[in-house]
DNA sequence: TAGTCCCG
DNA sequence: ACAA
């Protein structure tokens, strides 16, 4: 593990290639059952670049009319979300320093030509517990900047098996991914990159 | 403002 | 910077 800065941990090659897909199956399979879908943006309706879905008790997402939200249904199915694998519980368990459990796992499928802005994640109303991202796949160029738009960045290539956690005063600093490097990894049978995001959504304590 | 366009 |  290597600290970035106060708050962002990294670790690269967290898990090995079994590891990898292994985990791979995992969200296979949570797909067969909540398929992802192409969510847009709040008012302007516009679509993302990514497809997406979730595991956990809670999934993030967004529509034109309601916006950005946690729910505990896929929006288009109206079925409950898969539970999250136990891999990814035994990851939180080991680096995100916090006693209570993740509610959400957000899925992103990256194409080759996906991209993501900026953006905080700040649709959880616990800001205490970390955020946690596992890369799978192709290579991805990660942004990361402040806690307020407009300041300066930093960029890294994150890679298949990295993971990052961004908590304490990092835990609202705007991040996005600029490129995926296409084939760049032979994980995915199909390319592109998956990113995996834990989030505990609602309060720990009482 | 989790997107897109345009400029230096 | 945008425009809802």
């Amino acid at each position: 593990m290597s600290t970035l800065a106060e708050g962002i941990s990294y670790y690269p090659d967290h898990f090995d290639r079994p590891a990898q897909e292994a985990l791979v199956d995992a969200i296979r399979d949570v797909v067969r059952v909540a398929p992802l879908f192409v969510p847009v943006m709040p008012r302007t309706g516009k679509p993302m670049h990514v497809r997406m879905s979730n595991c956990g008790q809670l999934g993030w997402v967004t529509d034109k009319d309601n916006g950005y939200r946690y729910q505990p249904t896929h929006p288009q199915t109206g079925r409950a979300w898969p539970p999250i694998p136990p891999a990814l519980l035994q990851l939180w368990d080991d680096v995100a320093g916090f006693d209570a459990p993740p509610e959400a796992c957000l899925i992103n499928f990256y194409g080759d030509s996906a991209k993501m802005g900026l953006h905080q994640d700040r649709d959880e109303q616990e800001f205490a517990a970390p955020v946690v991202s596992v890369s799978l796949g192709d290579d991805c160029l990660f942004r990361i900047g402040g806690t307020e738009r407009g300041g300066p960045t930093q960029s890294m290539r994150l890679r298949s098996g990295d993971v990052i956690v961004l908590g304490g005063p990092s835990r609202l600093r705007y991040h996005g991914v600029d490129r995926i490097y296409p084939a760049s990894s032979t994980l995915l049978k199909d390319g592109g990159r998956i990113n995996l995001t834990l989030r505990r959504v609602s309060n720990a304590s009482i």
